[in-house]
DNA sequence: TACTTTATATACTTTGTAAATGTATTAATT
DNA sequence: AATTAATACATTTACAAAGTATATAAAGTA
């Protein structure tokens, strides 16, 4: 292997931090604002994955759980990497942008970018941020905001993973909390998904699952007949991996 | 965001090539010899994937098909990034190597590999390689090979992506010619998935498949009754994906 | 040459299972 | 009593699984 013009690239890795409000799909963006020293006024406002560059000593899975860990607090997160963006113009948007004026000209490099996707309960979570403000927005909103980079290509990415891998992998219980309705968990696949899916067949498909373990509580506080909770069982779920073959729903 | 540790890493992009041969899946793998200067005796054997550093004004994607076409020839051909390796010790197996000693010292360096697999009619390919053998292996021989580096593992998460996608997209084709019997077909879902198939069924599923496109001409030089011929047409295929719900087989 | 063998392609049928759809009842709050 | 959603069960429809039969080529054989 010859590597007489070997290239160095920074590299770095965004979190697309997705929640579930038992309504929509909801994703972590962080605001950058810019003032104009001038005028005082605020020139940019527009928003970014949570991301940070690799350390040298670590592992990119590593770097995207301190990222995480970082924003939410939480660890023991599913975390799963889904591409690595490496357009050599992928920071041109910044290009046009004021912030090249006041930000370290290392933008201006090429910048590598590993895209991770995060699922996490998020009814509990409070977000982190020292410098700027951090918030969820509905998915469906952030595709149509003002994101930096090609934050948006990588969001939409994300997204199409995701979809495509909750049919398959029991990975949408990482949105909810530990137990759960069998309606809230529909929801959830039609936030996810954007289809409809039929309440009889869905309830007779699902309590027919043997993972899917109901529980002895009911739910409460709300203004109608309380549903069943039940709980995912990953164990039950492993041992009848092969039994399976279609959609999980 | 803070750039003052900034850290910058070789980029390379690995191309797991897959042929078939209408009875197994194959992929190419590149050979690496060292000779004992004292002895000159062969010390060293081991195999490695298709790949090579990014250039420094170079996409990603451009990249995996500049590899791509280097060592086949070929140009147009299907290529899909399925994952980034960047373990901080994934060149440490390559520390107990001779190697060490004749190559360049960045390789001590930390590498992130992009991964990218290509699927291509390997019938009628002829291998290039400037200073090494290079040869088609069955899949499944390559998975207990001595390969280089973490090339077993970028192997193996290779193959388990086409694994899920060639359920649900219309990317087998790529892996045989233009025209093909049903029972080619077949036995291509067979290799790449591992598990036996119902002849009956599914002819009777893809017969029924508008993009599956019975052609006039026959098979020809079989010692038996020659089956009839089959195209995929992409555009019959696009046009009804809303159609489509379940596997492709 | 004519006939048989062999190998696979191809067609059609029956059966079992699961999804789609229709209808009714239950249990909580307001 | 009205409202809202949870839950149960039955019927119909679609499709996959599995059984059986026939067609068409080359190659072998008398």
């Amino acid at each position: 292997m010859d590597l007489t013009h070997k290239f160095l690239a920074n590299v770095s890795v965004d979190c697309v931090i997705f929640g579930f409000d038992f309504e929509k799909l909801n994703v972590v963006l962080v605001e950058r604002e810019y003032d104009d020293p001038a005028t005082g006024e605020t020139i940019i406002r527009d928003y970014t994955l949570a991301g940070y560059h690799i350390f040298e000593d670590e592992d990119l899975d590593n770097a995207a759980y301190r990222i995480l860990k970082d924003r939410t607090g939480l660890e023991n997160i599913y975390l799963e990497q889904f591409a690595t963006f490496g357009k050599t113009d992928r920071v041109a948007k910044e290009m046009d942008h004021l912030w090249l004026k006041v930000i370290d000209k290392g933008f201006a490099d090429r910048v590598l970018t590993v895209g991770y996707f995060a699922l996490i309960d998020s009814t509990k979570v409070k977000l982190f941020s020292h410098d700027s403000k951090i918030d969820w927005f509905p998915v469906d909103d952030a595709l149509t905001m003002d994101l930096a980079f090609d934050h948006q290509e990588i969001l939409q990415k994300a997204l199409d993973t995701l979809r495509n891998k909750v049919r398959t992998e029991p990975i949408a219980f990482e949105l909810l909390p530990e137990c759960f309705t069998l309606t809230q968990l529909q929801n959830l696949y039609q936030a996810i998904t954007g289809n409809i899916i039929d309440k009889r067949n869905f309830r007779k498909k699902k309590l027919q699952m043997p993972f899917i373990v109901p529980r002895t509580e009911k739910q409460d506080g709300v203004a109608h007949r309380p549903a069943r909770l039940f709980h995912f069982d990953r164990n039950i779920f492993e041992q009848t991996r092969n039994e399976r073959f279609g959609n999980l729903f």
